[in-house]
DNA sequence: TGCCTTTTTGAAAAATATTTTCGAACTTAT
DNA sequence: ATAAGTTCGAAAATATTTTTCAAAAAGGCA
């Protein structure tokens, strides 16, 4: 329930001198600790028994047993070395540990913060649209092409374009029973915005996918999902965000796919069969 | 230390009727009956407290405590079901996990597949290249755009193309002195080995990104990275490889980013600078 | 600084939780 | 059907945890 190390981080500014030498024990030693019974402890720590029993309400914990669960139970902390900034001295094994760490990284956190209701609310849109436009600019351009080769294989008729401009054209043509997926990871660039503004005016529900939950294009979208990348991590968050925006689209189109074919059976297997033929 | 379940294993065969009772309720309620005391625990199941205390002990842990924390570190069978085949039953939410899963699959079992010696190999032509040429074919070609759009900022030159024709006009002007990273997932496509064949032909170190390792292409090169995706899952292993084939492009990337950047320190902060700006 | 208030702390008492004892109920073997 | 062994729960015994209470330490203020 409450991770230790998190109802750690939230009290420790008001840990008092006993409570800090327990608590660095218990960050220390977790394993030893959790072993251990409040008077074992207390001897190992120099902490009376009382001092620990309250520590454990204090962290929020109805009693000390259950602190001791939290204990045993908190993820072994992750190997903070996969976490860190590249170096030019790091050996190229572990430069793609890091590399690919931070990928499923994203992946993870894009999913947990993935909402659901949004997605129901969005595949319906894509499953009844006419027409699905695909747009992105600059490397999102990349998330809008990945959707444009899988959704070209379905029943559902699609509009992509590299250029800005034919996108902008291609737009004009979307009413409101179409739909649109647009993707810009910093969801502020001025041509994606012109791109949302057009679908507004026509009432084309606009699917975003972005990495910036409060940006203007998120909040202008009908259906948003955020791909979340450690912002901190060496200054290539944008990167990462990549593949974690074409997990979005890539969830987006196989959950649309199953959707429809489940309404037809033969059309499922058709479907299903060029879903494998669309890679070569 | 000794998990849970496989106590129970051994210990099964001389299980009693009380005890069996509550190690069913164990095995089924592992959460609700990780939190309840041995008390709580007696009501939930109509056991007795101390038949519940003899059980702990008869199973080797030193007390109901003990036995308590087995359960709650006793990991948590993986959940099978987000390895099954994606259902149209399913619920949205469902689906998103499990594409998410593969997905973060796809990239576990890549990594833990991949070949440092050939990527070290692969990073020195990249950096030493006068030139690098990025191709692929279909689907493959989002990941050579990628590669594009990446090395682009840097201050290797890059070729690319987004149609065969231009792709085979630009591969023949590269030599002894450049490289090539093609990606075709069949790694059979007649179109990529083509262009694999042109290659040799001009002693133009051949990178190759494939999800077949015994594939014709992936034995033509001289530095193969195999993206690997479970084939059985529900047949769109061929999607979630694209992810992992990205990684790779990704990794070969920013190994040859920071490669080149550490040899002069203002150059790093530029190219840094521009790795940012590489998304909008 | 010195006085007062508040906070922290541990010893011991009180409250809770767990284990063991013990005898009854149930099984199994003869 | 009876004896021997097993299982089991109530309650006693023990162990563990929590709370109380008073002392010590820290903080605030004139």
């Amino acid at each position: 329930m409450h991770d230790f190390l998190v109802q750690l981080k939230i009290y420790k500014p008001n840990l008092s001198r006993q409570e800090t030498k327990l608590a660095d024990f218990l960050q220390t030693h977790p394993d030893r600790a959790s072993q251990a019974n409040i008077a074992e402890l207390s001897t190992m720590t120099g902490v009376s028994t009382a001092t620990i029993s309250r520590f454990a309400k204090a962290l929020g914990y109805p009693n000390f047993q259950a602190l001791r669960m939290a204990l045993v139970q908190s993820p072994p902390e992750p190997d903070q070395t996969l976490f860190a900034e590249l170096s030019p001295d790091d050996s190229v094994e572990t430069l793609a540990q890091k590399i690919f760490t931070s990928n499923i990284d994203a992946l993870r956190t894009t999913l947990a913060n993935l909402n659901a209701a949004a997605l129901a609310k969005a595949v319906n849109w894509i499953t009844h649209a006419d027409r699905l436009g695909l747009f992105g600019l600059g490397a999102s351009n990349l998330v809008a092409l990945d959707g444009y080769h899988k959704f070209l294989r379905t029943a559902i008729p699609v509009a992509y374009a590299a250029d800005y401009h034919m996108q902008l054209m291609a737009a004009t043509h979307l009413g409101v029973n179409d739909a649109m997926i647009l993707t810009s990871h910093s969801g502020e660039d001025k041509d994606a915005i012109a791109l949302a503004d057009l679908a507004k005016q026509q009432h084309v529900p606009l699917i975003v996918i972005t990495g910036a939950p409060a940006s203007r294009l998120a909040k202008m979208a009908d259906a948003a999902f955020v791909a979340v990348a450690e912002e901190s991590r060496y200054r290539t968050e944008a990167l990462h965000a990549l593949i974690a925006e074409l997990s979005l689209m890539d969830t987006l189109f196989m959950i649309s796919a199953i959707q429809t074919n489940s309404q037809t059976a033969p059309l499922f297997r058709r479907v299903r069969a060029t879903i494998d033929a669309t890679r070569q």
